[in-house]
DNA sequence: AAGAAAACGCTCAAAGTCGATCAGAACAGA
DNA sequence: TCTGTTCTGATCGACTTTGAGCGTTTTCTT
């Protein structure tokens, strides 16, 4: 097999798991024609990304795709222990009684789930994940809206409707889950729709938060959100390249770290 | 059977399990190709974690039933008989290339579980369950609307955002379910917000259906939707009390039957 | 009730797997 | 071309998993 690039790789490895159910480090080694080492640094760089789940011997799905059952609120727990952190150092920002906003993304999905215990909560989002996250939690002095519209495949309402409904909107605090961000290109994301849902979620809002873990720098999706300093507080990784937090800080008020896991 | 990861083995084990109520330690040695003292060790690693009950010479289920979450698609296909043949009936009229609305309520979900393979379809509902059914059938050629708003406990999405969506829309049939329909009070239900959710969903159709099995007869919720000659067409089940069919057929033009289970 | 057969689990040695570390290779920017 | 960065592969000690032996416990048979 041909020399590949780590992304290849990556997809490669998550193409046989889809294929499989499992991967395993010898296999995948003598596969690819790489030593077992950097089959291993792939496997921790997916697990951290929490698109698999490291098993002595190799790796296996996430918990979402196997045929036993796997429960909603076990998922959560699940989530890759990064975002876990980001999502439970961004909660810290919401006080009770606000009016927040949430865009669609796995971690404002996690964040959703930090939250249902914060009383008298106004949550608007355009996913219907993230909504049933505090339906499913049934607090009562909480207010959830979802704007309405139509659902891309990374599970976000998007179009007029979604633009209507957040036009009408105005909220104290909003997430953002991003795709990508550099410094030139400022906040991406793959898909044109959600980019725009995106920049109306920002215009509904009085304080913008993104929240993106260490992956997402260097990253430069389709379309742009916004640039940089269009956030006031970014929350992210202290795995962050090096110097990323410099130049992040030339752009952004707070930058706020959590420790590596 | 190639070789397996733990985890992979633990999987299939509680697949047996869930599929024979019963699993047998030499059984498994001898169909994962491992040693019997290994089929032990994962006998007593499910046990641990409370998936399974050790007995001598095998495993069988605990008391928690993990098979409690088939879930969704169960419940659909358990809906009691009388609403699958509505739903069969109504979806009968609908074809390929329409644009449909279906409110809230367990007769139309049972009814969106009918339609997902009609080709061409726009479909505006106010219930993300209903709309998930439609998400995971993931049929290509179909768009979804979802309305946005506030959830009522009956998965409704009700409020401003969602009359304000629905006043922009306008589809070539509505299918409506009622809490309750009389001759002095029309179609009711217990829910002022979905009453006026409702209302907006007619108001937005060219062709409005109702179906209500026939326990709905007789009973008069909180709010009126519309009066009984609003509908364009009732389906209902022929288990009716009788004299009501005449009623019906006074102010509806169409009252379709559906015979009884 | 006694004996045979099967199942159990403890222990240990062998095999397989893991990640830290370091040195070399590939690459981009100056 | 040079330099610094990133990616890669080899080594090695620590750890985990596995299967066989073997004495004990449970179940079945007579």
């Amino acid at each position: 097999m041909a020399e590949m690039l780590p992304q290849q790789r990556h997809r490669h490895i998550l193409d046989e798991l889809n294929k499989y159910g499992q991967v395993r480090v010898t296999a995948l080694s003598h596969e690819l024609g790489i030593s077992e080492m950097t089959v291993r640094r792939d496997l921790n760089a997916l697990a951290t990304a929490g698109d698999l789940v490291k098993v002595h011997g190799g790796a296996t799905r996430g918990p979402s795709a196997t045929s036993s059952e796997p429960g909603f609120a076990r998922k959560l727990g699940l989530a890759a222990p990064e975002k876990e952190a980001l999502a439970h150092r961004a909660a810290g920002l919401i006080e009770a009684g606000m009016s927040v906003a949430l865009n669609s993304g796995t971690t404002t999905y996690a964040l959703a789930g930090q939250c249902t215990d914060i009383p008298d909560l106004t949550v608007i989002t355009n996913s219907p994940r993230i909504a049933e996250v505090f339906y499913s939690a049934d607090n009562a002095s909480q207010t959830v809206i979802l704007t309405g519209g139509i659902r891309t495949p990374s599970d976000a309402l998007v179009g007029p409707l979604a633009l209507a409904a957040l036009a009408q909107l105005h909220v104290d605090i909003c997430f953002m889950g991003v795709h990508g961000m550099t410094a030139e290109d400022g906040f991406t994301t793959p898909n044109m729709l959600e980019a725009q849902a995106n920049r109306a979620f920002m215009a509904s809002a009085a304080q913008h938060v993104v929240v993106a873990d260490h992956s997402k720098w260097g990253i430069t999706g389709l379309c742009q959100i916004a640039p940089l300093d269009a956030a006031d507080v970014l929350v992210t990784g202290s795995a962050l390249a090096p110097g990323a937090v410099e130049i992040l800080e030339q752009s952004i008020d707070t930058v706020l770290l959590t420790p590596a896991p």
